[in-house]
Parts: structure tokens; sequence; C-alpha cells
DNA sequence: CGGTGATGTTAGTCATCGTTAACGCCACCG
DNA sequence: CGGTGGCGTTAACGATGACTAACATCACCG
């Protein structure tokens, strides 16, 4: 049979094509949830047709897979990085909220993903992601601890999580907001909130 | 025929079998998201086996209006309520927060399903629930306005959404703390991040 | 008693989905 | 040039899922 394709030009190389399918995949999976998404509609967001996708990823799992992998390790290196770079408790404290505010101001489609869709992650990928996320916790109730001395870490650390649902709550209220105003108020918000984990 | 809607129950069992499904379904739903669960999981579940569901409600998609609905209504009531009964606005910010963290803390899988899966329900019964959600928002911004009086609006709004955010964590750190621990310090941060609004 | 209606059951149907197969271009490299 | 490999295509296949059909049970009531 004659095919009489579109003769496109490949040559054109501006992003690379996994990074292109990740991002369209988390807007996606935001949006519809990894389970409502297709093959076919990750491959039509990028201009293909389905099956094209399994020319970078081994499959729809493994793409969840490396997208978590993802989020979790910027999330945890830049953590790390931030409250060693930091002279004192307090100005980690804020680089950490500063950090983690950034992040989910820029990437809210990311965000979602990564706290909705871990159960859907392989099992392999499924520890290597959990860790992470753990390491990022204690990251912060590490530094906690040593602004509420004799505070229990249990308190510490639901106080942390309530945080991150408090930050992470920019994707339903986006458009209220214009970022200028929303990253001092959710930074200042979060900033009270944690001083009263102090008991 | 006519069709009576006025279901009258046989009683058949001590709790209705519409209600047995609901919950159940709530639990899958928040566990493995709206598409990750099929009718025969939910069947399963009850007891039951598969289609027996559709004796009770006209499809999935139906079954999970009623749930949205359901909970919308029963926040927004209860926040209608406690306001009207406050003494003044100081006492309504802490009885709207008293009953969103109880109900976040003894329903935590239908919290988790309220403001994940809006995007499924079908176009009619999506309306009236974005109008109760919008309504339970509305009620916290009045009582906000009123206590921070010249904030303007908009940051209420953007203030109460991450305060929803911040108490809906509930279902990410379940297991941390006990809820009599829980629940004061809930209630204490998001006080103190809804006074850093007044700006 | 016989009929009726509420509530189950199992066996399909039809659409969709993830994945694989088989093939076509075309850039690049020996 | 000719092959090789990266990257795309369409066509199929097997599994699963939502929903329907046809039938069973059984309490209840005239």
């Amino acid at each position: 049979m004659r095919v009489v394709t579109t003769a496109r030009t490949p040559t054109r190389e501006r992003r690379s094509r996994r990074a292109e399918i990740l991002d369209a995949a988390a807007e996606l999976f935001a949006a519809r949830g990894f389970h409502g998404v297709s093959i076919e509609d990750i491959g039509g967001a990028v201009g293909t047709s389905g099956p094209a996708l399994y020319r970078h990823f081994s499959g729809k799992e493994a793409l969840l897979a490396e997208m978590l992998l993802d989020i979790s390790e910027r999330l945890h290196a830049s953590a790390a990085e931030r409250v060693t770079a930091a002279p004192d408790a307090e100005s980690a404290l804020d680089a950490l909220l500063a950090g983690q505010i950034e992040f989910a101001l820029s990437h809210p489609a990311l965000i979602t993903v990564h706290d909705r869709e871990l159960g859907n992650v392989p099992e392999p990928a499924r520890r290597r992601i959990r860790r992470l996320q753990r390491l990022y916790v204690e990251e912060w109730v590490t530094v906690l601890s040593e602004l509420h001395p004799g505070c229990p870490p249990p308190r510490l650390r639901a106080a942390t999580h309530a945080v991150f649902g408090l930050l992470n709550s920019t994707p339903h209220s986006a458009g209220e907001l214009p970022p200028e105003a929303m990253t001092p108020l959710l930074h200042a918000m979060a900033r009270a909130a944690l001083a009263e984990a102090r008991r």
C-alpha cells in the first residue's frame, strides 16, 4: 500500500523529545489522572500519534516512574544544597520554603502528579521515590528540630506535611493572585504555621 | 408507568445499600483514582459482584456525582450553620476551622476524592458541585473580611485555599499523630497562617 | 396463592487501551 | 553509496471495562 505521509523534517531538535513527552504527560496526568490518560493522548499532545512513545519509554508506567523520580530528585537535591549553604537554621528554613514555593508555583502539574500518582508506579522505582520523599521531609524535620528543640519529631513531621499541603495548594487557587503576590503570602503563612508547631 | 423517586427504604439491611456502596467507592477512588477502579472492584468491596451496582446507581459517573454532591452539601451546610450560630467573627472562624478539621480527620477518603475527581463528574452535576464549593469558600472569605477589613478578597480567597490545603493534608500524614494531638495542631497552624493574610 | 418489585446473578456486547509487529524515512558514517 | 539505526507510521492483538440482557430469588400483599 502506498502511504503518502507528511514529509516532515525531523532535523529540528530544539528540545529532547523525552523531555517534551514528559512535560505533556505531566500536564495530562495532572488534569485527568494516570488512568484517565491514554498513550494516544500523550502522543497527540506532542504531535506524534500513539505508539511513537515506545521509542522513548518502555511503557506508560515507566514514563510515570521516570517523571516522579525526576521530581523527587530535584526537590531533594535542591533542599540538600540550600540547607548546607545556609548559615543558620533560620535561614535554612527560609531557603527550604523559598525552594518549595518556587517549584510549586512554576510547576503546578508536576506537584499535582507528585503527590497523587505514587500508587501507580511499579515496585522497583516506587521504593526509590519513597526514599527520596522521606529524605526530603527529614531535611525539613532536621532544620525544624534545631529551631524547636524538645519538640517530638512526629509532631514536626505532621507539621511539615501540613505545610506541604498549604504550599502545594497552588494548583487549586490558580489565577487568584499573581505570583509576585502569591510568593510572599505563602511564605509568610507557612512560616507562621510552622512557628505554631513549637507547642 | 410513573417513576416514583421517593424510595421507601425496604430496611432489609441495617444500613442502606446505597450508602454502603458510596463508602466503599470513596475508599477505592481515594486510593486508586476514579479511572483506576472498576465496577467489579466496587461491587466486590460490598460483597456483591459487578453489575449489581446498577440497581442503585445509573452508572459509575452518576455514583461519583452523588458522592461529590453529598460532600459539598454537607460542608456548605455545616459552614452556614456554624457561621450564623457564632456570636462574632472570631468564633465564627474557629467554628469553621473546627468543622473542616473534624471532617478531614474523620473522612480522609471523602476529602481526597472531593478535591481530585471533580473533573470526572458529568456536566449537569458538575456545575452544582462547583457552586456549593464556591459558596463554601465565600463563607470563609466573608468571615475573614470582617476580621481583616481592607484586605482584598482575592488575597483572602488565596489564603483560604492555602488553609484548605493545610487542613486536607491529613490523608498524607496518616498515622503521624493521634487525632487528639492532630486536631489542636492543625487548628493552631491554620489560625496563625490566616493571621498572616492581613498583610 | 399468585403476582410484583426490589435485588441479585451470569453471560454477553462493544469500545477502548496498552502493547507489539511490520514497515517507511532519512541522517549519518564507513 | 550502501548500510545502519533513530524515529516515525498504521494495523493488529489480547485484556479489560462499562454497561445491558436475561434470568433467579424472595419478601410482601392483594
